[in-house]
RNA sequence: CGGAGUGUAGUUCAGCCUGGUAGAACGCUACGUUCGGGACGUAGAAGUCGCUGGUCCGAAUCCAGUCACUCCGACCA
């Protein structure tokens, strides 16, 4: 074990163990922001690259708008202000003076700026500049930002005053069009966490009170981590007219008759990486999915006696070329020769704590076999966590067994996923007996601890009280409804909704 | 913004009650033996004891103020 604290013994205190002990990220001296090291910051690279393709993919552009939105913007849609007002960071100043050694803010701005918590309202009012006939519509546009939201309890990755994100915003002139657009985009995120990620996820609607200020509705992914708890791992909006009749987003249709237009937006951020750690890192440190390694393969050359270093170098040197022209998920494999000053063994943990999908050990033995050592991040501990191989055999198998790693890992991820939603809860009695337990690591991915519960919801104001009480949250309403009539959970009266109940991040 | 706690070496902490020249472990540096599942020996570098003021011959230690951080609540991609 490389953590100092499991999974099972305090599993929060172990999230921040593996954070910092694979060198993703640490507390910055700014208060609730984060710095994201290499490794960190390497896995969000590589999850820009591959969903930045996958929305161009889909006939959307990138833009990029200020950081910085006039206060009144927000006036505007009276949901969106309740929303967020109590989280905005707030310019007020321009500059500041030094008044016998203290520094004071100093020219108070006209009118105070707010750091985009996200941009809707400062996108719409380009939007109603651009937008003037059908003709110029859909636009479908993206942004990767920074975004600020003013959070009182930060946990790296998960919830940070500042975290980098893409939010898409996009126009359209029919309802049904958005509509599609929203669900669209969910299922890219859907596919992308599944396949880039690894992580298995639940789509649907949230309930009423859980959309985004000033939606008609709320679509989104929710992935269960270890603990059986719920992440929003992604969300899509419908926004209907709402940002267009405050923002004035106006065109004339075909039927030359003016008309508000409709718009989306969705997003996904670094929290994912939070996501990604709580789904597939275990008590040795992370485990990257290979798509997402910022390295896939790491060679770390094992030198004895300085008369061997010349022969292991050039050896190393020539398979790590051979093996960059390899590829695995359709690109080029990323390899990485750990040649640092350092002892090999120490080199190799630090490896496995960052959870690279391959460290490949190669001494002088392996250069008179023509062969190296292999070490599959996930199989770490078992019979197959290490495997002598020809290093032919390996240049020529290294794609596939990345893609098969991470089938691995998506496997691993959906079995414990299935095997935790409790669908035979049925009263109120039942449900909370069940949630009377906190939750912690589900073991081996077995059944048995508090994870999810899929059950009816009556979708009375009240129950948003008894939800709270219980620290309870109702995931999603899944896309798939049953169309059955039973006791509504918490209630007991009677619903025909399926939800999805769960404790959430 | 409420409730509790903590600020001493790069890190984790001891020392504070009972005032008297700053400690340990890990990490780091050098050399040697090591290196394929977390090595060891020897030597060494490293701290205005969060900050300001007070008491005292003397303050890391006592007192007052202040700042910061952590945890628990309210808030949340």
């Amino acid at each position: 074990m490389a953590m100092k604290t499991t999974r099972k013994q305090n599993y929060p205190e172990w999230y921040q163990n593996v954070v910092s002990e694979a060198d993703m990220a640490e507390n910055s001296v700014s208060p609730g922001c984060m710095v994201m090291k290499a490794w960190g910051y390497g896995i969000w690279e590589r999850i820009q690259r591959v969903l930045d393709e996958k929305i161009k993919e889909t006939g959307h552009e990138n833009y990029y708008f200020p950081m910085f939105i006039p206060l009144s913007f927000f006036q505007k849609e009276a949901d969106h202000v309740e929303g967020f007002a109590k989280e905005m960071a707030v310019v007020t100043h321009s500059r500041l003076v030094n008044e016998e050694g203290k520094l004071k803010p100093s020219s108070p701005l006209e009118e105070p700026l707010i750091v985009r918590p996200t941009s809707e309202t400062i996108i719409a009012d380009s939007f109603a500049k651009w937008v003037k006939s059908y003709r110029d519509l859909p636009i479908l546009l993206n942004q990767w930002a920074n975004v600020v939201r003013w959070e009182m309890r930060p946990r790296l990755f998960l919830r940070t005053r500042e975290f980098l994100w893409q939010e898409g915003h996009t126009v359209h002139a029919s309802m049904k069009e958005a509509e599609n657009e929203t669900v669209k985009m969910l299922e890219v995120y859907r596919d992308f966490a599944e396949n880039a990620l690894a992580m298995p996820d639940l789509t649907g609607r949230k309930p009423e009170h859980e959309k985004f200020p000033g939606a008609i509705d709320t679509y989104c992914i929710e992935a269960m981590m270890q603990d059986g708890k719920a992440l929003q791992a992604g969300t899509s909006h419908f926004l209907g007219q709402n940002f267009a009749k405050s923002a004035n987003i106006k065109f004339v249709n075909q039927n030359n008759e003016p008309e508000y237009a409709y718009t989306t937006s969705w997003g996904v951020s670094t929290r994912l990486i939070g996501g990604a750690i709580m789904c597939h890192a275990d008590d040795d440190g992370m485990v990257v999915p290979p798509h997402i390694a910022p390295y896939q393969v790491i060679i770390v050359p094992i030198i004895k006696k300085a008369e061997d270093a010349e022969r292991v170098n050039a050896y190393v040197e020539q398979l790590a070329k051979q093996l960059k022209i390899q590829t695995a998920f359709g690109e080029k494999i990323r390899v990485k020769v750990d040649a640092r000053d350092k002892s090999s063994v120490d080199k190799s943990w630090e490896w496995i704590r960052k959870g690279a999908p391959m460290v490949c050990e190669i001494g002088p033995r392996d250069v008179d076999s023509q062969g190296l050592m292999l070490k599959e991040r996930i199989y770490l501990g078992t019979s197959d966590g290490k495997k002598i191989m020809a290093a032919n055999d390996f240049v020529m198998q290294v794609g596939k067994r990345l893609e098969d790693l991470q089938a691995q890992m998506y496997s691993k991820a959906k079995t414990r996923l299935d095997a935790n939603i409790r669908t035979d809860i049925k009263t109120p009695e039942q449900f909370a007996a069940y949630f009377a337990n906190s939750n912690e690591w589900i073991e081996d991915n077995k059944q048995g601890k508090v994870a999810f519960v899929r059950g009816k919801w009556c979708a009375d104001p009240e129950t948003e009280e008894l939800l709270k009480a219980m620290k309870i949250t109702i995931r999603c309403i899944p896309f798939e409804q049953s169309g059955t009539t039973g006791p509504c959970l918490l209630t007991g009266k009677d619903a025909t909704m399926d939800v999805i109940y769960a404790r959430s991040y």
